[in-house]
DNA sequence: TTTAGCACTCTGTGTTATTGAGTGCTAACA
DNA sequence: TGTTAGCACTCAATAACACAGAGTGCTAAA
């Protein structure tokens, strides 16, 4: 990125945009001076900002108004504070404690619920709104048990178990004149035959055996046996955004709720954080999708490996808490995919 | 509820009622005039509605405002509306056809993404948020299927299935010194010992054969057996708040939006409306929940019987399109309860 | 190099005047 | 007697204006 700026331009610009958190308002050189205890007078102060605006760090509204840092004021800010190289955290944190004892009793397989209920707390801590996002249909997911219900008369419901813990549900009518005893004989059969497979195989394996039954026969099958798996996303006190003033536009507000409601947007960008690690922040414009340009996006990727298994985040405006929120972050990527390397096989979505 | 109106009376209360629906702002005399053609000129309006403000059919925002309906104007318009009555729905409607596709090929079973991809449909053609709510635990439910997968070495996957078309699924660690083996006899053992007996009873029945069994396995067993079920709620197009003149208030707006975030509340209400049967409407301050008084709420419990099964619900601003969306109820409600009704046996929660 | 001082700029607020929509009342009318 | 035209009155919304205050940029002094 650009270059290094100086201890009195780093101090000052510290101090802006610090003060442009806590009061949401154009920070001035008077309270830069006073707020921060800086050693420098106003008069030093404004000439410090006003190098610091012709660099690209800070804006001015208008003549007579303070200073707001843009995005590259937050983002020199976020990369060179202490807190976002900062390892520990404290022990002694509700979160810590939360986690001893989620991570020791749960599974990766119930990863959803974990980062759920991990993720409600941290929206709670941080005021900010959270995202747990799960991805779609896995290469390799593998078959684990297919099993076939009777239900009733005239029904039949599929449960479709696979090694990532995902589980398929769903219910046929029998078509008139079929046996269920027909159906679930195929059911038993691929039970045991491809118990382990991957799904994709068996797809295709299907595909070539079933040319020989009816069409009616394989068209229940397929219905009970083809699921697509959608991406999951939940999401947590997004209601926090109705509060902020930087929100209290209607439209603005409108896009970001909008954003909310279509994960396809919210996956990408994830999907493309994976590959970097760690705790990613998308500072405003950063990020692509244009509703959300007036939030910063704090996530983490929950990796094993080189296989994605899902990502958090935490959404909140520019002017966001990152000295609280960064090494939580940190310290949540930490925990949680130490917890995945010790509890799955290498690179394996799965316990197997 | 108080007297009848007039025919003179009614037709300016129906009058002003669309005019505000349709406007969002103060209704006037000359415009009830102009827009509606009635045949009375504005005096004659003006003192109509002066009898009908006293009769508390309508407010006054302030002296040189024109008239808004309060809560019981909007109740008497929506109660003596030919829309209220009126039974059939056009088949060449959408959502028509949409159904024929949909309740032909779905089961009961599916109930909640079923009414999720109805729901969806109509929360667009309405512009509306839409809700769905299926209950939590039911009171005579009963285990179709409990089968113990291992998972790798060390891991047990459980899966339940119950005769309501519920899935659970839990993943435990198994501890130290545990052979599967032995977890998966208990299984095996319950699920053809105890297949279509009521959970509530199997839960009896193994609280008192566990005793016998040591701390360790009673307490892994059970964690992989006894799942509560929560209510599950599902939510439409929140985003449409945030453009309406009436929630450009943030703190309106947050209430809101903080009532959709807690499930409790709203379960509550619709499971009150269950005994009343058919289309509630719950107008302003006639809906129990406080964040929620400034919305109208138009609901359908779905039963079988004396069963419930789940509720959908639209909520848009007190000054809905009554005349869109209670057909529209009207007309989901009588399909898919008659769907219910066809799919299931009398008085029962599941295909059995 | 830093800082005090000062003129200047611009938003936000409070004041006032004005406009216009809409009412309530009264008197005329059918 | 019910209906309507006319008119004075009320009040929110808008615009115009002055003014205070916060903050800047520049200059000159320390």
């Amino acid at each position: 990125m650009s270059g290094t700026l100086d201890e009195r331009s780093w101090s000052v610009l510290h101090a802006t945009v610090t003060g442009y958190i806590r009061m949401a308002v154009p920070v001035g050189s008077r309270a830069v001076n006073r707020l921060f205890g800086l050693s420098y007078s106003p008069a030093t102060i404004r000439n410090v900002m006003a190098d610091l605006e012709e660099e690209g760090y800070l804006t001015h509204p208008h003549t007579s108004a303070g200073r707001v840092p843009t995005a590259k004021g937050f983002r020199y800010f976020v990369d060179n504070s202490a807190f976002s190289k900062q390892t520990d955290f404290p022990d002694s944190s509700p979160l810590a404690s939360f986690l001893d004892v989620v991570l020791d009793e749960a599974s990766p397989l119930d990863l959803l619920e974990v980062l759920s209920s991990i993720m409600n707390l941290v929206a709670r801590m941080t005021n900010y709104t959270a995202i747990v996002m799960e991805p779609g249909t896995r290469s390799e997911e593998r078959l684990l048990s297919f099993e076939i219900i009777p239900v009733g008369e005239k029904h039949l419901l599929a449960i479709l178990v696979t090694d990532t813990g995902a589980v398929y549900k769903r219910t046929v009518l029998l078509p008139e004149g079929f046996r269920s005893k027909e159906i679930m004989y195929l059911g038993d059969l691929l039970n045991t035959s491809s118990r382990n497979s991957p799904l994709s195989e068996i797809r295709e394996k299907l595909v070539g055996e079933m040319e020989f039954l009816g069409e009616a026969y394989r068209e229940t099958f397929q219905h009970l046996f083809f699921h697509h798996r959608t991406p999951e996303m939940k999401l947590f006190r997004t209601s926090r955004f109705a509060e902020m003033p930087e929100f209290s536009d209607a439209s603005v507000l409108h896009a970001i709720m909008e954003v909310f409601e279509e994960k396809a947007a919210l996956l990408e960008i994830f999907e493309d954080l994976v590959a970097q690690g760690g705790v990613s922040v998308q500072i405003g414009s950063e990020n692509p999708i244009p509703g959300l340009q007036p939030c910063t996006l704090v996530s983490i990727p929950l990796v094993n490996g080189d296989v994605w298994l899902g990502s958090v985040g935490l959404v909140g405006p520019v002017r966001m808490q990152y000295d609280q929120v960064i090494p939580i972050m940190h310290y949540l990527s930490g925990r949680l995919n130490l917890w995945i390397e010790k509890t799955l096989p290498p690179n394996s979505h799965s316990l197997i």
